[in-house]
DNA sequence: CTCCCCCTTCGAGCGCGCTCGAAGTCAAAC
DNA sequence: GTTTGACTTCGAGCGCGCTCGAAGGGGGAG
């Protein structure tokens, strides 16, 4: 099963602008083309994407998922640094979670601070 | 007790030239001069910019602190509207982990994949 | 007086990740 | 035959959030 462009940015939220970016990036090798010249992305294209689309969406910067194909491309002599750098980048979106849940925090005590809307409270606490 | 904006910079992890670009955005007042024109930040300025790199972290806009900051000009009226900004932001940053979470899902199926360093594995999955 | 350091303003520049538009090709629909 | 529409390449532009450098001032130490 092959996918137009079209319908790979459909799958996958990105548009079809940026999935040309994305391989000009060298984040996707160059799919087949068609008979006209028009990309023809397989299914192992479409999840590499999926993957990538994580990535991104966890932080991960276009020059790590950059290194991360690169790697791919190598082969299967890869696969140890290929899970390390995945679990590195595990490991930062961990932190970067604890991060948001502290920083939660101190907006959580704001809001409270801040109250609950009841009638007739002064102006004690000026935030 | 007042601030040099190098404390402060100190104190909040921001430089003195972010600082600047923060009270030129509106999202702090402008603060104090002493006799010689050297800005000199209160607790109170203090206690703000703690926030506000709170909300910068946790992924608010600028234009999103602006609003806070504009509202905490207007005064104690603005309470509800604030304590209502703080909430969507909340509620924002609540999706934000629980996606981060669920991406964190394939890229640990990824790490899974490629398996624990074992001998001897062929390349049986190639992902 | 000189030196050094920290501060001031102002405006330009940068890095990232897209995002867009121009200009062209091709095939199918009308 | 013309129009439509999806695709192609290429390179420029943008929005955000800083980041930096130039140019200058003022005060304290030696």
């Amino acid at each position: 099963m092959e996918f137009t462009i079209a319908e790979v940015a459909e799958q996958t939220g990105l548009t079809a602008h940026t999935l040309r970016y994305y391989e000009r990036a060298g984040l996707l090798d160059p799919p087949e083309r068609d008979w006209n010249g028009h990309r023809r992305y397989s299914e192992q294209d479409v999840g590499m994407l999926r993957l990538l689309t994580r990535l991104r969406a966890t932080g991960m910067p276009i020059a790590g998922m950059r290194r991360y194909a690169d790697l791919c491309r190598v082969g299967p002599a890869t696969f140890d640094e290929r899970r390390e750098l995945l679990e590195e980048h595990r490991r930062q979106v961990l932190e970067r979670i604890a991060g948001l849940q502290s920083d939660l925090a101190l907006i959580e005590y704001k809001i409270s601070v801040y109250g609950a809307p009841v009638a007739g409270v002064p102006d004690l606490a000026r935030p």
